[in-house]
DNA sequence: ACCCAACCATACTTGTGCGTATGGTTGATG
DNA sequence: CATCAACCATACGCACAAGTATGGTTGGGT
């Protein structure tokens, strides 16, 4: 989680997808309540003439953008992590992976601050199910009992998330990039089973 | 974290205390977001003209009753907690008291929800680092490295903040009394050495 | 060349919640 | 019992962001 990336603003002509792609963004760096229609036209280079054209209502455009978000994240973490065999192996590179990442973890993190917003809260719970089943069955699968395999996912799923919560936006004394390491090895280690 | 607590709105006249009150009551139950000054107003039975009396501002009665808060609680742990001699019996009894304690750790997670507010994320700052340092400290005194007890804590602090924004208030598929009891025995087991 | 659908601008209306202005009530005190 | 400070009500003003109404522009197909 060092890097940064930037989307570029489409000239020309928009698209509903445009729109989706600028929500996303804004959505990543400054959380759900900074999605305004006019500010987003004004980075888009175009006014709210423009949006209410392509959505209904902001909540429409905040729909549409956590949606087709959610479908490319899950896509993509369910493609990587579980073609692996070894289910410690895969929960190792499930932790490495989710360390590493930016982009959709910001954008995560801030829907978990949104939670109580009527549009994300489904969003969060259906995620939230699915990441643990997954971690629940590797856990299962390594060996852990069902009610302990559940008890880790639980713990390892809430570490990830306060982890988010606590750095990605302020909060805990920060880290550099060794000890960022350190610490994602420590986790490993204490989580998941030699 | 299964009981409920209710203050009672004070009948005759208010003092600012009752208004810190009040507002920590919503905070708890509906976030930062919701403490306006009209709705408090009306649920102490009076109008936003008395308000105006005991606040210059809005953001002045966020400030009192969150510093409020954070002294009373930060007394009540270290009091609670310190004491123990004994690092490794310290730690579980933190784990244990965090478990079972309510209106608290609600506004905790309230906070933590809105610490993108100038005037949480200070508080959430310090809280984080306090908190992070006496788990450390603990760590430390049972016989970590001075790295590890680093880590070991942080990864508590994650937990434990992952697992207030995601039960709480929505998000995870919730437990029952005993499997709750069940899973913070887990948690002990794993995270504090035996 | 023209035309229509897609796209956008401008100028509104509306709702919500903070803050202000001003005057009324109450209770302790001399 | 009179008075003054503490407390509260009512009625505003104002800012900000969502949504509406309406008309203008642009480009690709015929």
């Amino acid at each position: 989680m060092s890097e940064e990336e930037q989307r570029t603003e489409p000239r020309g002509r928009l698209s509903a997808e445009d729109w989706e792609q600028a929500a996303l963004d804004v959505l990543a760096q400054s959380g759900v309540a900074a999605i305004a229609v006019e500010a987003l036209a004004r980075t888009l280079g175009v006014t709210k003439g423009s949006f209410y054209w392509h959505f209904p209502t902001r909540e429409a455009l905040l729909k549409s953008a956590i949606d087709r978000w959610e479908q490319r994240d899950e896509d993509q973490v369910l493609a990587q992590v579980e073609p692996i065999a070894d289910p410690r192996e895969r929960l190792r590179e499930l932790f490495h992976r989710v360390s590493r990442e930016v982009q959709s973890h910001r954008i995560y993190a801030a829907l978990l601050q949104a939670s109580d917003h009527p549009l994300v809260q489904p969003v969060i719970e259906r995620i939230s199910r699915r990441r643990l089943a997954l971690l629940t069955d590797a856990y299962r699968e390594a060996g852990f009992a069902a009610r302990d395999a559940a008890h880790r996912a639980r713990l390892a799923y809430t570490a990830y998330s306060g982890f988010l919560q606590l750095n990605q936006r302020h909060g805990m004394p920060r880290m550099d990039h060794e000890e960022y390491e350190a610490y994602v090895d420590h986790v490993i280690t204490t989580l998941v089973p030699a």
